[in-house]
DNA sequence: GACCTTCGTCGAATCGATTCGAGTGCGACT
DNA sequence: AGTCGCACTCGAATCGATTCGACGAAGGTC
């Protein structure tokens, strides 16, 4: 009846007349532990309201605690507003979930020491195009956590999910090239740390952390070397949406094609299309990147590359376990797929 | 140079010629530490590659993790694909994650030991619908962790975040009978926990272990006593459409209104409309439920009961502060306001 | 010069389990 | 009957930090 203390392991085993040894084997069914002694050990437990070994407790010794970091950079909502990283989110815990991992989402708050430091995890995954990588990399490693990363810059003691960001990115461009665009312009999704809408300017790109924008702009730049373009704050509709208004708005500078990062945006791009009374393939070609099913009828037509984003999280997820069960562990890169939709066009 | 172990906290100290106890301090900034003494304990730790304190032990001796358990009952990605569970999360996120608190996400895998079990968490939320709380709830209680639930039925000992579903689709019910509707069907959400597609039936009802979906079913009756309809596996586009072509396949069956309980559920069922040549609203009103903000045109239309999705988080997290905090907590219920849309008409 | 604060540091106890080697008792085998 | 082996059980060490009370030295007051 005690209410200040919660029974404890301890206060079972002694209830139970054994040792805290016998007890711990007890809940574990490791080890030799007689049927009796068992039953015995349970019984206090239930009597005590003992809810079983205290999971701090267990991963102090352990040294492990089941858990698996997923480290993002941008708000809760942001990040799981695109469903590609969703489907990768399910990529991973398919994988982690049934080795009884769980998933502990580490979000950035700009302020204060980074949440990375105080976390209990066995290993992180670095998720979707982080651009400020490196310190949080630093930190893991120095703790000795294995790291998993997404499409991130290459870094020693990191194992890394590939994407073809570039070559995927060319072929869409070639796409519209071979349709006969020449005007094209490009929509990004956040290049830079301190992120914030603007034009895309060498300067910007020479001092962007982001890779995966990256090489995605420099995918679209070895067809079109000269392809100017806004970035955004994210990959959102409003976010292709506002870039799409400020693009398309003057007739005279108006590019005949888009070449946006991801289908949310192109999905934006299209409605500031639709708002400013350009018809789409018509007057603009827009493409995408991801491929992702968007409950939206539009998307569903949406030329754009595919990429196997369930199966790029599972690879992540493979790869934390090979990590954490002590092996190496290999590096995989994943190509996407054209698909060729209802959005490109000649030009007019 | 020893490959084998990290440097702990007492190495850090020996080398820092200080004690283990004095060292802790210069990490904490807590206790009265000289500035040089500091200096020194972080100069060891840079020379012997020391992240900080480890997590896990310091989580046994405060007895605080710093994580708090998110659990759900789907597959994340089910979870996540509907925007307001998004939005609650978001809220969650937004009172709890400044306090120096992360999310773990525990989702039930149905074989072995639930997850919960072996969660390092101080408290937790129970998220969305979950239709079997109820031994989950026991579990935590025991372990003397916190528990707020989102829509649950209420429980002793756990902090209640209510909606008012019933009252909110009696008031739907009531605008299309105002309409002229009497043939109405109904698409829920999950009623059971062995989800699957059937028919709403008595027995069924009976049953049931979705509080909301329940509430939401009891609120149609009160206006349409009679009112048949289908289940679905969950809130997705997809699930609305499956039913909306079972229901409106049949002329001779045919409703003149539905009630969706999920705007998602009612995008669907007006997709399964246009795909059978039905006019919305002109051969049949659909209302859903949320008031999401969905990137889609239809749905932007939609007549539906807008609930506040956020702040119930943010409602959540609150709670979840104060009980951690030891204080007593509020049970708070929300109200959902009707919107008019374009989604409703007189049957014809 | 004696006494009292204040500041900084340290030792030891503690958080709640897991784990390993050692010990015990009992049945079986020769 | 003696010895061996097996099946359990136990004690003690350990995981890595935090925290509280005690202690010593320096500085200030009368």
């Amino acid at each position: 009846m005690s209410i200040a203390t919660r029974p404890t392991l301890a206060s079972v085993a002694k209830l139970a007349g054994v040792s805290a040894s016998t007890a711990s084997l007890a809940f574990n069914d490791s080890g030799p532990v007689s049927a009796s002694t068992r039953e015995k050990v349970l019984d206090a437990a239930r009597t005590l309201g003992y809810a079983g070994p205290d999971p701090r407790a267990r991963s102090l010794r352990r040294g492990r605690s089941g858990i698996v970091g997923v480290v993002l950079e941008e708000s809760l909502r942001d990040a799981f507003r695109d469903p590609m990283n969703l489907a990768m989110l399910d990529g991973i815990a398919d994988l982690t979930g049934p080795a009884g991992n769980s998933l502990l989402l580490l979000t950035e708050t700009a302020a204060g020491r980074s949440t990375l430091v105080d976390a209990p995890v066995d290993a992180a995954v670095l998720f979707g195009c982080s651009p400020v990588v490196d310190e949080k990399v630093a930190i893991l490693l120095r703790r000795g956590i294995p790291v998993v990363a997404i499409e991130g810059r290459p870094i020693p003691g990191v194992l890394d999910i590939g994407l073809d960001n570039r070559e995927a990115t060319r072929s869409l461009a070639e796409h519209l090239k071979g349709l006969g665009h020449s005007d094209v312009a490009l929509v990004t999704l956040e290049l830079d740390r301190d992120r914030r809408r603007s034009r895309v300017t060498q300067k910007l790109l020479a001092r962007a952390t982001s890779h995966t924008a990256l090489e995605r702009v420099h995918g679209a730049r070895e067809v079109f070397p000269a392809a100017g373009g806004l970035t955004t704050l994210g990959s959102t509709v409003d976010e292709g949406r506002i870039a799409g208004l400020a693009l398309l708005g003057d007739p005279e500078t108006r590019p005949t094609a888009v070449i946006a990062q991801s289908d949310l945006l192109a999905v934006g791009v299209i409605r500031a299309a639709a708002e400013l009374g350009l018809a789409v393939p018509g007057d603009l070609s827009v493409v995408g990147f991801d491929g992702v099913r968007i409950d939206d009828p539009v998307a569903a037509e949406l030329t754009t590359m595919v990429q196997p984003g369930f199966a790029k999280g599972q690879a992540a997820g493979r790869g934390i376990l090979e990590l954490l069960a002590g092996r190496e562990g290999r590096s995989v890169s994943f190509t996407s797929a054209f698909r060729r939709g209802a959005t490109t066009a000649p030009p007019r």
